[in-house]
RNA sequence: GGCCAGGUAGCUCAGUUGGUACGAGCGUCCGCCUGAAAAGUGGAAGGUCGGCGGUUCGACCCCGCCCCUGGCCA
């Protein structure tokens, strides 16, 4: 009996990955592992424009509705979960279906890809600094102890400079501040991109915040802030959540969150289009081919 | 019909007492990205300064006429 393959979905937000994945899924009798950052959290369901489980038509659905708001979330951590839920998988014969657009995520879980761990302390007293004496002036530490890391990295951007200071404290090594090669840890791994234009992308990105408030995103909004969203790191920053936080704060306009949330939604698709275009193993699929089910199964050699 | 304000980058607006537009934010495009990644961050391209005439060595800035927008008055 051959390896199983890993099927990853990827592409911007809105082009229509969860659709293609849940027909892949059942087609290939597979299971669907989210790969996206913000679903994994309890409660950002609207938001996040996350699969309600009557709309899953049956197929199982992994590494959802993990986390509390409150709670930071990070991608080594992530990464854990997801290789175990694939092994998982397949050791029932069933084929993991990964779909998601955190592109950072996606490599860290499909390629080879190790995090050099991380120290609590170390990062608080850095994080500190830099709040106190400015990126500029912390990028000019990191270059004196490691100036090849301090080359690579924008003297202005903070949070990298920090995290370069905290490996190099932690493992007494430079910080390699470059993504490793695109090298699957596991052959039979195949990534799907469903392709979609931006002017079509815009629209739909558009429509879909619409929706969003719709269906009641600013109460859901509201719930999550009792449930301590405010108190986050990772799950406040989210795109809309963000919004809608500085609207029930006070500080913009309903109209003024909605807004910001579409533009902000498209800048991040925009993103998330740069990293995954790169990626030369990935094969696309248009987001309105009428045969697109069949091409990625082709694709995927089933 | 008269009066006032305004017409400068795709959008919103700075600016020059006449000497090659110092523009800014947003948007667009391109890039970076290893424990917050729906986050963080760098760069680039865009303007015949409403139109036509005039004054001047020289006008986006002065003058005239015209067009457009908003407001006020009739």
């Amino acid at each position: 009996m051959p390896t199983l393959p890993i099927v990853a979905v990827v592409g911007a937000t809105a082009s229509g990955k969860s659709d293609l994945a849940l027909a892949l899924a059942e087609r290939l009798r597979g299971e669907v592992v989210n790969t996206d950052a913000m679903q994994v959290y309890r409660g950002m369901d609207i938001g996040t424009a996350k699969l309600p489980p009557a709309e899953r038509r049956g197929v199982p659905h992994h590494l959802l509705d993990l986390l509390d708001v409150a709670e930071p979330a990070t991608v080594a951590e992530f990464q854990g979960w997801a290789h175990e839920v694939i092994a998982d998988c397949r050791g029932r014969g069933a084929v993991p279906v990964l779909v998601g657009g955190s592109a950072l995520y996606t490599r860290a879980i499909l390629d080879v890809f190790e995090f050099p761990g991380t120290d609590p302390e170390l990062r608080a007293r850095y994080d500190a600094r830099l709040t106190e004496i400015g990126p500029e002036a912390l990028h000019a530490e990191l270059a004196a102890a490691d100036p090849a890391a301090a080359a690579a990295i924008n003297s202005r951007n903070g949070r990298r400079i920090v995290r370069a200071l905290e490996v190099i404290a932690m493992t007494g090594k430079p910080y390699v501040a470059t993504l490793p090669a695109p090298v699957y840890a596991d052959p039979a791994s195949v990534q799907i991109g469903v392709d979609i234009d931006r002017p079509t992308l815009d629209l739909r990105i558009a429509q879909r915040v619409e929706l969003m408030w719709q269906q009641g995103f600013v109460d859901e909004v509201r719930r999550l802030a009792e449930a301590g969203l405010r108190d986050g790191i990772t799950a406040n920053r989210a795109l809309g959540y963000r919004q809608v936080l500085s609207f029930l704060d006070g500080e913009i306009t309903e109209a003024e969150a909605k807004e910001q949330t579409i533009s902000g939604t498209r800048r991040f698709a925009r993103r998330q289009d740069s990293w995954f275009r790169k990626d030369d193993r990935i094969s696309w699929v248009a987001y309105d081919d009428p045969d697109r089910v069949e091409k990625a199964l082709a694709v995927i050699g089933r």
